[in-house]
DNA sequence: ACGTAATCTGGACGCCGATCAACAAATTGT
DNA sequence: ACAATTTGTTGATCGGCGTCCAGATTACGT
């Protein structure tokens, strides 16, 4: 067969990518495979490589898409209200992704690039946008110029939730559920900055 | 060929399990395969399937020798001191065996068994024997009495200390190198104990 | 010595990622 | 209108994988 034209290539980029994110969603990661997106999209594997360096390449634009849609939960919890609370608030965005599409939320770590390609730039850049929306959530606990302080808190308290997600989602966090999971972060977050304030006090 | 017999039953186990640890330990669980594991201890790829259900089967058993040595780790931090330090070595010891061996912990996390079959139960209890580690430590910062909080504690600062750890060594923490890792892991617990503490006082 | 049980192999099946020559359709030039 | 050229698509191919199992071979009990 020839050129088809029935779809722009961009068309045919976007097609490949809700099938791989649509397999994703479904059987994971493991599920994934150049010849499944094929079959869905009814073109040969071979045309996946004229669009995409190889798998890999694929995946890495599905966890961009994955991250956009965090910051776009992230943001919309953000304003108003009290430090503790809106940082509650992340959380709990946090918190209801990960329960929503699991296995979505799950490529971003069961996924790496191989050793020899290192994530690019803009993927960085978006996990630092991630963070900062912590950041900024946190801001008003800490006296201005205490930037460090604040980065400091922000990506341990991320990290932290990240952490208590992980484990309960694998089941690895001896019988914590993932609604218990959201008991275990509140209190994390408000032990946590009860902490800071205790301590900037002195 | 018949049978050899140059190595019992339970050998050979231990030969397949000993290969596949340095396969993982080097190349991580991508390079793992029953073909590689034949050829380096020179037997066919089908006597692993004599020894072994399959791959996730023999996976699982390094597994266990993974956290059977964590927990020499930890239990080698416990003794003595304040429970603040007590905690922090735990966490320091933690840290520790992820940067000396990082494939083979990361292996807990990359690797789940198939959804048709749970994580057998010696599994779980292995996981909550780690548990209990960091409880114990703890235990002297809470009333007799306060089983549940104590529990929960634990639990926080266990999946905090991973979390961060996790994303430091997946590079996904925003320039956190694996060293700056236990800046963090300090912060976390000297924040999240002083909370604790300020938080029981009311 | 002989039969039985244990062990090991090699090949087979159906997957996979990745590559690329060959071909067909669309586009462009004349 | 037709030829030349560019572009898009395929299908075959390579080497790899997990898993299974009939058949061959060896060890062991008697």
């Amino acid at each position: 067969m020839g050129r088809r034209s029935t779809h722009t290539p961009d068309q045919l980029r976007q097609l490949i990518l809700d099938a791989a994110q649509s397999i994703i969603e479904t059987n994971g990661l493991a599920g994934l495979s150049a010849r499944e997106i094929a079959r869905r999209i009814s073109y040969s594997p071979g045309t996946i490589y004229n669009m995409f360096q190889n798998l890999d390449d694929v995946v890495l634009h599905i966890e961009a898409r994955v991250l956009d849609a965090l910051d776009e939960r992230l943001t919309a919890a953000l304003d108003g209200g009290p430090p503790e609370e809106t940082v509650m608030r992340l959380a709990e965005a946090y918190l209801a992704f990960t329960n929503e599409r699991p296995k979505l939320w799950n490529l971003l770590f069961e996924h790496y690039m191989p050793a020899d390609a290192q994530s690019p730039a803009w993927y960085q850049q978006k996990l630092e946008l991630l963070m900062s929306r912590v950041e900024t959530a946190m801001a008003p606990l800490f006296p201005p110029g205490a930037d460090l302080e604040r980065q400091r808190s922000a990506r341990v308290l991320w990290a932290g939730v990240h952490g208590i997600t992980s484990l309960a989602t694998a089941n690895k966090l001896s019988n914590v559920t993932s609604e218990a999971a959201s008991l275990l972060v509140r209190d994390l977050i408000h032990n946590y900055l009860a902490g800071i304030a205790v301590n900037a006090r002195k």
